[in-house]
RNA sequence: CGCGGGGUGGAGCAGUCUGGAAGCUCGUCGGGCUCAUAACCCGAAGGUCGUAGGUUCAAAUCCUACCCCCGCAACCA
């Protein structure tokens, strides 16, 4: 009998800096995932990787004074020493950069190109040179740039398309026909809603405004765009080829059982990559889960992003171990809400489940196999009811993990090993083994007792395997046990009796001490910040072309007094200003909320764009532009005058 | 009226499809026990299930209106 093959894969992370414990989360559940299912007797494929082309790159490295691959070669080897150190087991680290792909993304392309999906056209229209941007007839607001109000002329930069169009009424009827497809079931609507009915446009799937990245090989000026690129590393990385020769291995996994993407990726999952799929003419995947997000919550600010404190796994190992971290990511996400990780919530998951139900429980246990019996641990035969209540939740609990799993609930699943490890700590409180320690006749009884414990958590601990390896591991080597199979796991009392335990248990997880925490994180945040503000954030931006002073002779800028401000409803980011200019008043709106309020802004001189063509934002005519310096971190300050200036003075 | 999700004891969540005595984990308080990592076991307090109406013998659950959060989209002159 063969095992039915199951290929898993993570979305591929971008070499563009350090994961942090969000991108950390979807390997580990990855993994748990992939683990469990080669318990269960699956043969399985766990591909994850770094997708590492684009401009981004170019320009970091470029800032970096290194070569882009050398740049990538850096973060992909960060990238998969933190995956190693979270003990993931995958099968392929695919890269982007890896020789193989690139050759079959151009194949590929090649391919769609001949046959008539991918066509050569131009952006539709116009180009605005002062925005770099193009734009379609319909996009254009009277005959002019949307965006700044200029002339824009037709402009002759050619682009490769994808006529998704072609494939959208297959696509749709694929997502009602198998609801499984798209998961959690909520995200279906939003993809269908505001991408499959409004109609799709075409996707460019080329650039020529950046080199790092693969060539299309009939036409060099041209690099493929991070869709081809990056998605078709589901197919690439087990050895499709677009010529017909895919190897065994890709006709053994592919079509994929499940993508484990973020939730911010579903639309390219759900809609691109599908539809690359329909024109290479192969299956889809089972389906595609966008995981939510683990939130920094905010106590106290304490976790808060704009005091720079991103969390990153390794750092979370360092205060609570690999295992730990697992745990708690893979406890505290739930099925379709983003997660909260707080300190505190850490410190408290970690004492109540870790360290007291689970370490406590096996602490207790082998200390009372050593004191009662030198650690041998033999069934006694001798039984009681209460036996029968235990025997029958830990049977019982391989199913429902099972089951949980199945549904892909990895949180559940871990609640219900923890059932099972409470349910042996109650066991104790029933058959209390001190007082049947004290009567001589009761020897035999005890030892059943003992026995039944160890023989629980053996299998608790099986199941936990996947999920946290190391203590699992840890667990059998202290109780001489070894890990149950799948079939093993139905049958209560496979532990050989006689066996002897370990006489120094050693402790599985110390109860931690919030305070005592919170004082390290600060410590390294200090530290970390000290760090910060020596290589002050230095901010490199694309050059733009130079310009003539008479270009810039036609801009006119002028002080001007902010009299009135109030926010714009219907929109998050948007406020109006009435501003004082001379003797007129000009109406602004900027999107600037949630950097100031309007009460703030009233009474401000600030520096304005006063001949910029007005345009409409959220229905509000704004007949210039306040201008503002903005940092990495996308917090803005408006340029005001270094004295006071009345209201109109000119700035040149 | 762009699309969607959510508001349940102090905290984090389940329950809502398929109405029928409000549940889980943590915290708090009281008790028990002592094998163990001040742990473990038992019990209790604490909720007008966002607000207002409606349907029903019965509503967290169905219907209507409204308020507040959060994603996505749009937008950031």
């Amino acid at each position: 009998m063969s095992k039915k093959p199951y290929y898993i894969t993570t979305a591929i992370v971008y070499t563009s800096g350090k994961p942090h414990i969000g991108n950390t989360y979807e390997i580990i559940l990855a993994d748990s995932i992939a683990r469990f299912r080669r318990w269960e007797g699956y043969d399985v494929f766990l591909q994850t990787g770094t997708d590492e082309h684009g401009q981004k790159i170019e320009l970091a490295a470029k800032e970096a004074g290194i070569s882009p691959k050398e740049y990538v070669d850096n973060i992909a080897g960060l990238i998969k020493d933190i995956w190693d150190m979270m003990n993931t087991s995958y099968d392929k680290f695919i890269r982007t950069t890896d020789p193989d792909h690139e050759k079959q993304i151009q194949k590929i392309f090649k391919k769609l190109y001949d046959q008539g999906d991918i066509y050569k056209g131009y952006y539709e229209g116009m180009y605005c040179t002062p925005c770099e941007s193009f734009f379609t007839t319909s996009q254009l607001k009277d005959g002019k740039c949307p965006d700044c109000g200029r002339e824009v002329q037709y402009a002759k930069e050619d682009a490769y398309f994808f006529k998704m169009s072609k494939y959208a009424d297959r696509l749709m009827a694929h997502i009602q026909e198998n609801p499984e497809f798209i998961q959690p079931e909520s995200r279906k609507n939003e993809m269908v809603n505001n991408f499959l009915k409004p109609g799709l446009q075409d996707l460019c799937v080329s650039r020529t405004s950046f080199k790092w990245g693969i060539p299309v090989d009939f036409d060099n000026k041209h690099v493929v765009y991070v869709w081809i690129d990056a998605l078709c590393n589901y197919i690439t990385g087990i050895g499709y080829d677009a010529d017909g020769n895919s190897s065994e291995q890709f006709n053994k996994y592919w079509p994929a059982d499940l993508h484990l993407i973020g939730k911010d990726i579903l639309r390219f999952h759900t809609i691109y990559w599908p539809i690359i799929l329909m024109a290479l003419d192969i299956p889809l995947p089972k389906q595609v889960f966008g995981h939510p997000w683990l939130l920094q919550g905010g106590s106290g600010d304490k976790m808060s992003k704009s005091r720079g404190n991103v969390l990153y796994a390794d750092d979370l190992v360092k205060l609570f171990g690999v295992d730990a971290v697992r745990y708690f990511v893979l406890h505290e996400m739930p099925y379709d809400n983003d997660g909260i990780i707080t300190w505190e919530l850490l410190v408290e998951r970690i004492n109540s489940e870790l360290a007291n139900t689970l370490g406590n429980l096996v602490n207790r246990t082998i200390s009372m196999s050593n004191k009662y019996f030198d650690g041998i641990v033999k069934d006694g035969k001798v039984y009681e009811p209460v036996d029968d209540e235990l025997k029958k939740l830990v049977l019982d609990t391989p199913n429902r993990v099972i089951a949980k799993m199945e549904k892909l609930r990895v949180a559940d699943a871990l609640t219900e090993i923890f059932n099972l490890f409470k349910r042996c700590n109650k066991y104790i409180d029933e058959t209390m083994p001190w007082i049947l320690a004290k009567e001589e006749d009761k020897k035999d009884r005890l030892a059943t007792v003992l026995y039944n414990l160890v023989e629980s958590i053996c299998i608790g601990a099986s199941l936990l395997k996947p999920f946290m390896p190391e203590t699992a591991d840890k667990i059998f080597i202290q109780l001489s046990g070894k890990e149950r199979t799948a079939e093993e796991i139905k049958t209560f009392g496979l532990y050989p009796s006689g066996t002897k335990v370990t006489d120094k248990p050693e402790i599985l997880f110390a109860r931690l001490d919030i305070k005592e925490v919170l004082e390290k994180v600060e410590a390294s945040e200090e530290a970390d910040k000290n760090q910060d503000q020596e290589t002050e954030a230095a901010i490199d931006i694309e050059a733009k072309p130079e310009i003539t002073y008479d270009d810039f002779a036609k801009l006119q800028f002028q002080v001007g007094e902010i009299i009135a401000c109030e926010e714009v409803k219907k929109s998050k980011k948007l406020l109006c200003s009435q501003v004082k200019i001379g003797s007129q008043v000009k109406q602004i709106v900027s999107g600037i909320k949630g950097h100031y309020t309007p009460e703030e802004m009233v009474g401000k001189k600030v520096m304005v764009v006063v001949n910029l063509k007005p345009a409409t934002l959220a229905g509000l005519l704004s007949e210039g532009m306040l201008l503002c310096a903005e940092d990495a971190e996308g917090n803005l300050a408006l340029m005001v005058p270094e004295k006071d200036m009345p209201a109109g003075a000119e700035i040149s």
